[in-house]
DNA sequence: ATCGTTTGTGCAATCGTTTGCGGTTGATAA
DNA sequence: TTATCAACCGCAAACGATTGCACAAACGAT
């Protein structure tokens, strides 16, 4: 029950708590002989140095928030796991705060890192998130702040996410190299800076004779009642979907008028559902684990150098 | 940069450190006018105390670990929901700790909680851990354990799991019902506790007069040769698949056939990508979200009441 | 013998908050 | 008037580790 503390080896060795604590830490200052011992005793009795004192003396607390919109996207676990395998090495943890992309429960989650004095925040914004003036808290206290994946533009954090343009000039380089006349895009909510980005870079590298036609869906359903109503009209059409979600619709669609085999499909996807509904489908993956050790490499940067210049990271992804 | 303290507050007001901090808990010590004038001054000030300091002085963290065999798993995330909303009332944070199913990252994380002193952890164990000696540690620095999910048969800590047996029993009596003649039923790896007791409930409930055939697959390889094989003997005959990963071999098998509208597939899944591929799989759905819950409320049962007694808790489940 | 330097260790303050105990008021009862 | 007792508040010691500084011993150089 009783846990030793630095004061009962002082006690045991007859040395003061400033020579356990030195010896513990190799620091030095300390004889050869004296940390040996020290440190064979330590051993012996199975003592661990409270971290949590040593932490709130040295004014750190060796935690690392990472605050997400959800939980439930399967590139979440990459996320985690790209950004952990990095900051376990460095001794610190990780603690996960979900907005459910609601505004209000991300303001939240901040001042609750604020109150904890969190050293680092990753903070992958709510879709309700238009600015970042909820962050100035952050700021005063010195805690450093990285955006990731979806991300707002910005000139006051370093951020980090895949490179959108390019990863859509993939898919457009893929369709203009295919038999397709006519290609139905399919975009998320028009606000969103993905939906934009992906746009730009789609049209930005499609040849501009192939003739598309585009369309704003804000959830699977709305890109299924859409793709189904193209397909009737003709059904020579390819199309490029950007999410998940969308992709999901446009699937749906082309199953029930049995298309899966003439009727390209491509987009952004986590790899995980959809490949298996659509064997043919081609997609750029949205690699979570790189994004997370990236990240997780900033924010390091950011607390050990507080003056570190910004840096806007851009991933490269592939098509698969 | 300079954040306030209670001692800054104290000098502003002209009274001591102990009566801003007994203000802000609203100890009845302090009357009514002080409580006001601390409580706007911190309102005006943004003061937040140092919850590290405060819990340091308590002896206490307000952490509590998770530790998991793997993040690559669909219910993962309902479990964490379930956990945290019953945490995060009670001012709780998590931690999340991954071992990916090796004993050898089990131990460590147990330590790594032991050195961190948090306050509980909540352990779904790997599948190499055969017993519960590397506990024994927590037990000795007062940390309380709760088992969830995936258990161990112990009487030393709680336990929180499902209904094992009742839900194969839904799965016996779901065919009993069918007209099926002959039933495959495979299970995974024999030395699991899931694997035994899904058997136990299966056969226990299951009409006699059937005719069953049993087999252990190690992964959804060996389920997949094993259905392909039964299917080229008879076509005639039904499935009972204990994982997701059994499940999408036998799936595999039954779509190469051709026999998805004739053969019943039954056993436990997440739901999450099985059910597309094969609409009619009947499943025990595996509902992370309660389960999380109880192991949530439980742990802090555990904490609070130091003697509190033992409880091994089994969660309802539906077949889906 | 004296001084300077290195090496190894201890002292004591500190991080920010909590809390047991004791003390000062003013009001009430005896 | 004095004893009693709330009601309020301050003092100071914790919690467990870190760290600047002082200091003693040992050593070599002058």
């Amino acid at each position: 029950m009783k846990t030793w503390t630095i004061k009962d080896l002082a006690q045991l060795l007859n040395v003061s708590p400033s020579t356990i604590s030195r010896a513990l830490n190799n620091h030095p200052d300390i004889s050869i002989e004296m940390r040996n011992r020290v440190q064979q005793l330590a051993e012996e009795l199975q003592f661990k140095p409270n971290s949590f004192a040593a932490n709130f003396r040295k004014k750190q607390t060796k935690l690392i928030a990472i605050i997400l919109p959800k939980i439930y996207h399967s590139f979440i676990p990459d996320v985690i796991e790209g950004i952990t395998k990095r900051l376990n090495s460095e001794q610190f943890q990780t603690l996960i705060l979900i907005t459910e992309d609601q505004l209000e429960k991300e303001i939240e989650a901040i001042k609750q890192c604020c109150d904890m004095r969190i050293d680092g925040i990753l903070l992958s914004v709510s879709n309700q998130t238009k600015d970042l003036s909820h962050l100035e808290i952050c700021k005063k206290m010195g805690i450093s702040i990285v955006l990731f994946d979806n991300i707002l533009e910005t000139e006051e954090y370093s951020t980090v996410h895949i490179d959108e343009i390019a990863a859509a000039q993939q898919c457009a380089r893929y369709l203009n190299n295919q038999d397709v006349q006519e290609i139905i895009a399919i975009y998320g909510p028009e606000e969103l800076s993905i939906s934009q980005k992906r746009k730009l870079g789609f049209n930005s590298a499609l040849h501009p004779q192939k003739k598309t036609l585009e369309y704003h869906a804000n959830n699977s359903q709305q890109a299924y009642e859409f793709a189904d109503l193209q397909i009737r009209r003709n059904t020579q059409i390819s199309f490029f979907g950007i999410t998940d979600e969308v992709l999901h619709g446009i699937i749906k669609a082309i199953k029930e008028h049995d298309l899966s085999k003439s009727c390209t499909v491509i987009g952004f996807s986590d790899g995980l559902t959809l490949p298996f509904l659509h064997r043919e489908l081609r997609y750029i993956f949205h690699n979570g684990k790189s994004i997370g050790f990236t990240a997780a490499e900033q924010i390091l940067k950011c607390i050990n150098e507080k003056d570190s210049p910004l840096i806007h990271l851009e991933i490269p992804v592939n098509l698969c």
